[in-house]
Order: C-alpha cells, then structure tokens, then sequence
DNA sequence: TAGACAATTAGCTAATTATCTAAATGAATG
DNA sequence: CATTCATTTAGATAATTAGCTAATTGTCTA
C-alpha cells in the first residue's frame, strides 16, 4: 500500500492513471499529453508498475499500459477503512463512454 | 489535493490521521506512538496542516490536532471521481466506538 | 519570577526524486 | 541486414524530503 502511495503522491503519475481510465495506451500516446521527455516518462511508469497499478504488455514495437483499477481500488478502500472514512463501491462499473 | 496527496505519501503521515480518527490528541501524545524524534513530528504535523487535513489548537503548553475528515473525503473523492472508480460516502458517521 | 515542560524553529546531513541528454536494446520493415 | 522507430537504461544534477541535535519560544506552576 505505500508503493501505491508514494506512485499517487505526483501530479503526472495521477493523470496517467486517469488518461488509462479510458483505454489502454502505448508509453509514446502517453508521453504525449506531457511535456517531459520519455525517459522521464518511463520512470513514472516504473513507479505505477512497481506499485502494480499499471499492467505492461509488449506489442510489436510499443508497450501498451493498462490500468489495474481493482488495486487502486483496494488500496484506498484499505486506507479509507483504517481512517474510519467509510467510501464504498458504488457498483456502476466505468463503461469508457462517460463523455461521448 | 496535490498537498494531500503528499501528505497521505508518507506511512507516519498516514498512521497519524489514522490515530486523530479517534479522538484528537496533543503534538507529544501523538508522537508516543512513533520512534522518530519530536522535531521530526512536529515537521510531519506541518505537512499535515498545509494540506489541510488537520487542524492545529494551542491548549495551554499543548497544541491539540484534530483531523478534519472532510477535506480528506473530499480530496480522495475527486481523484476517484476522476479517475471513473465510483467510489461514495457510505453516509453511516463515524462514532469512535468501533472496536470496543 | 525561576524552573519545568511542550512544541517549534534552526541548521545540518543523507537519501530520494524528478528531471535531463546520450546511449543501448529490441522489434518491424524496406 | 541495415535502418527506423519505440522504449528503456545509464549517468548526471538540482530539488526535495525525512531525519537528527541543539536552541528558541511560550505557557504554566511552585
């Protein structure tokens, strides 16, 4: 649980989880919504891997990450009970078309 | 909620509000519970209250803290709102009487 | 009012972190 | 099979952070 909070703890970690909320994407499609540069990128990455919020598969020539959402999930739910903040799942899965 | 965030990074941090969930205590009574050194605490206590999540009272020699839940709520519902992990309050408060 | 006590501030250090550029790896393709 | 393209590794640096001891501030109380 503290891997996945310290992975939390930055800005651009957190919107890559969010930009995952959608779809999964290739480490590139990712770097592009910032405006470090890849390697940078790449060590974000291995922060929400080693905190196994993201999945890594290679494809071809690009790795495609995916979000874990249930081990995010999991660890708030964790942390949220341990404060006595009682936040439950609120069982409508996310169908990736909130926004059409 | 980037200050929240870090702040909810570090396991003393985290340990903290979780012991505030009780009851709210005094800077030396909080730091009991931990092996590190008071100025050490009172660094975290700061953290804590330039995030918001606590609240600092003078009571004679002893400042007491308070955890403020709802800043907490707040910030940990926007990030999962964000991030599509339906996550909501689950309206039974908090009464300190949870494990007897 | 002089201690005693609680907490914080000052000042330091070691470890971690976010960032960069340059180089290396590995896969697809002409 | 040499080139291109995507990503990661190497190596460096500046900033931040968590930790310490010593000193300071502020509030009781004997």
């Amino acid at each position: 649980m503290n891997k996945v909070f310290k992975a939390l703890s930055d800005p651009t970690r957190r919107r890559v989880l969010q930009l995952l909320r959608d779809r999964p994407m290739s480490a590139g499609e990712l770097a592009e919504h910032f405006s470090v540069s890849k390697p940078t990128m790449s060590a974000h990455f291995t922060v929400l891997r080693e905190a196994d919020l993201v999945d890594a598969s290679k494809s071809g020539k690009s790795v495609i990450y995916r979000l874990k959402l249930s081990v995010l999930e999991d660890a708030l739910l964790a942390f949220t009970g341990a404060i006595g903040l009682e936040l439950k799942p609120d069982t409508a899965p996310h169908t990736g078309k909130e926004t059409p």
